[in-house]
RNA sequence: GCCCUCAUAGCUCAGUCGGUAGAGCGCGCCCUUGGUAAGGGCGAGGUCAUGGGUCCGAAUCCCAUUGGGGGCUCCA
């Protein structure tokens, strides 16, 4: 760790090198098609981007030839020359470019960027012109199209992306480019994103045989096979042996509301979209639940509460169906059937510290077990604009809500961002972002402080004065939903899970088939203690045995042949490699179960 | 939902200019009884995603649909 404060992205060498390589593109596509109305081209994360208004669809061939113009561009070592103008004069510069004109009326009227936000102060209107290319650019750039390495830039693919973001604009084609300081850079970037692809959860859940989906069960609708049945049923019980320590309830709650209740909680008016139509039966309409909060709503208040019954928890790993568009379904990570570690924590407003401190603990404790090193809460507010429209309207609540969750993650100490206007509608939100084991970052867990729906359900409790008052609900997903956890965890180990969540934690492997009744007993006895075992009786050599169990990232190997056998031993081989030959059984027995009741990271 | 792109055996993929299909793995049988990441042989297995169209003839060309992928938008 150095002492040095961190240099703003924004303020690199690597910024302005991205940002002309973004230009030198411009420069090489509007060579190619002189038609093309050319938009924005920022520097992002690893790379770049221009949007384009092309005449035509372009192909990956085209890539190969604009990325070897813009190499003969760079080699013309062209000065980015910076010139402040006035809107008119950009005007008339721009005269055939519409986008550009949009750009410049933003800058002139009050100030939007280039994505049509609003900016705090009127910018000064400046272009940078290099070869034959100029753009409106606030800039910066290097100073010459020498300081790109054309060895170290690479355009990557071609996409779609509406003009300034919004659905309802035209959509342009986007070409994404990477460009680094020098070419070992860039090659570790493109081996960083071979490695990201090995672990990708989609190859990986279908190479270990975790899940699959099936064309006539249906797109976002993933199978679990035996192996992932396995996962989740060890997410369960970890969540439910940690929630059971914390004082939660165990509920449970069906599939299928009424209208009535969905109407009741506020979620039909707003996300009837993402929910599935109804059935109607006898005249009635069902819901398939996006969510199981509204049913534990009733569940609190089927009875009368005192203050001294709160906080009341209820926990149910709830079965929720949403009907996400279909472009945005996307491997295990975006489904339209989903199981969650919900819980809805009913609390008075002067325990909601408190309970709110114990949510975040129970997020570190899963951090620490899944030796996740990187989070950052993100703290969603409300926006004024969308208050009655996304948002519950009563501003006071909303602020004063979100009061209450910024101080208590102040005096707990815990990192958080704040983003405007990404609540839920019934209240502040935070999502837990985390990152893998390679550095890709996944949002998980997600907890939500609701001031809305419990006077909506009419919750209430006696409070010590003898006067009803309305509780506060504290909605939370530590451990997300299945469906994503899984998709996480396996990108994070890379599959290679710790024992306790392995789904085969041992494989006995008989040298020759005379053993075979040997391991046999040995998958028996091992059953008999809790682990997870099953004997390889194929006819194949050890060794193929050894590889498939390998390749299944099996943690426990145990060859036995003739020797083995003879003294009641087995030889380890664990998933690392290492080995320790003629223990007995027993002795084995003992390490693997330490390390799964302990769910130890070691093997 | 939108833009682009892809779909051949259970899996991974090959298939030229249009002449109705191949490999490896896996599966079954046989031989091999092997000491820490693939022993060998034989065999079964395909309406070339689905539906239309062009053509004497379509896995191959065109259109639509379904599903996957890269993005955009969205994610209570």
């Amino acid at each position: 760790m150095s002492n040095q404060p961190e240099e703003r992205y924004e303020d690199s060498q690597l910024y302005r090198i991205r940002h002309s390589a973004a230009h030198v593109m411009a420069q090489a596509v509007l060579e190619f098609y002189p038609e093309a109305k050319y938009t924005i081209g920022p520097p992002v994360e690893n790379g770049f981007y221009y949007d384009f208004d092309l005449p035509e669809a372009i192909t990956n061939e085209d890539l190969e030839k604009i990325e070897k113009r813009m190499r003969q561009i760079i080699a013309g070592g062209h000065a980015f020359v910076r010139k402040a103008l006035s809107a008119e004069e950009a005007r008339q510069i721009f005269s055939n470019q519409p986008y550009k004109l949009e750009l410049i009326e933003g800058l002139e009227k009050g100030g939007l960027d280039e994505y049509g936000n609003p900016l705090a102060e009127k910018p000064e209107i400046s272009i940078y012109q290099h070869d034959s290319f100029t753009d409106l650019c606030r800039g910066p750039h290097v100073e010459n199209t020498r300081q790109i390495n054309p060895s170290a830039i690479k355009l990557m693919s071609i996409a779609g992306a509406y003009w300034r973001g919004d659905e309802h604009n035209k959509m342009l084609t986007r070409i994404y480019g990477t460009a680094w300081k020098t070419p070992d850079d860039l090659k570790n970037y493109l081996k960083m994103l071979e490695e990201a692809k090995a672990r990708d959860h989609r190859k990986l859940g279908k190479d270990l045989e975790i899940f699959i989906y099936e064309d006539e069960v249906g797109p976002g609708l993933p199978l679990w096979l035996p192996r992932g049945g396995v996962l989740i049923e060890e997410l369960e019980k970890l969540a439910k042996e940690m929630e059971e320590k914390a004082g939660y309830f165990r509920v449970r709650t069906p599939h299928l509301a009424k209208e009535d209740l969905f109407l009741h909680s506020g979620h039909l008016p707003y996300y009837a979209e993402s929910m599935y139509p109804p059935m109607e039966l006898e005249g009635t309409k069902y819901y398939v639940k996006p969510m199981n909060c509204p049913m534990h709503h009733k569940i609190y208040g089927a009875k009368s509460h005192s203050y001294r019954d709160l906080p009341i928890r209820l926990a149910e790993y709830g079965t929720c169906y949403r009907y996400e568009k279909s472009g945005e379904l996307f491997g295990l990570m975006r489904v339209r059937s989903m199981q969650m570690n919900d819980a809805h924590i009913y609390c008075a407003e002067e325990q909601f510290e408190q309970e709110f401190m114990g949510v975040i603990d129970l997020y570190k404790k899963y951090f620490d077990l899944f030796q996740i090193e990187k989070y950052v809460m993100r703290f969603s507010l409300h926006g004024k604009e969308g208050l009655g429209k996304k948002f519950v309207d009563n501003e006071r609540l909303w602020l004063k809500t979100e009061e209450m969750v910024r101080q208590a993650m102040k005096n707990g100490n815990v990192p958080f961002v704040e983003v405007a206007n990404e609540a839920a509608f019934y209240g502040p939100k935070i999502d837990v972002q985390i990152w893998s084991a390679i550095g890709r970052e996944f949002t998980l867990a997600t907890n939500q402080v609701d001031f809305a729906q419990p006077g909506r359900f009419n919750l209430v409790f006696m409070n010590r004065n003898g006067v009803e008052e309305t509780p506060l609900c504290i909605h939370r997903a530590p451990l997300s939903t299945h469906e994503r956890m899984v998709g996480f965890l396996l990108e994070h180990y890379a599959g290679n899970f710790p024992a306790w969540l392995s789904p085969e934690h041992a494989r006995v492997i008989p040298i020759t088939d005379n053993q075979n009744e040997y391991a046999e007993g040995i998958v028996r006895q091992l059953l008999e203690k809790g682990i997870r075992a099953s004997a390889d009786l194929s006819a194949q050599r050890m060794n193929a045995k050894i590889r498939e169990a390998q390749l299944m990232k099996v943690p426990y190997m145990l060859v036995v042949g003739e020797n083995e056998a003879n003294a009641g031993q087995v030889s380890l081989r664990v998933r690392d490699g290492s080995r320790q030959d003629n223990i007995p059984l027993a002795e084995f027995i003992a390490r693997a179960r330490d390390r799964i009741s302990t769910r130890s990271g070691q093997l």
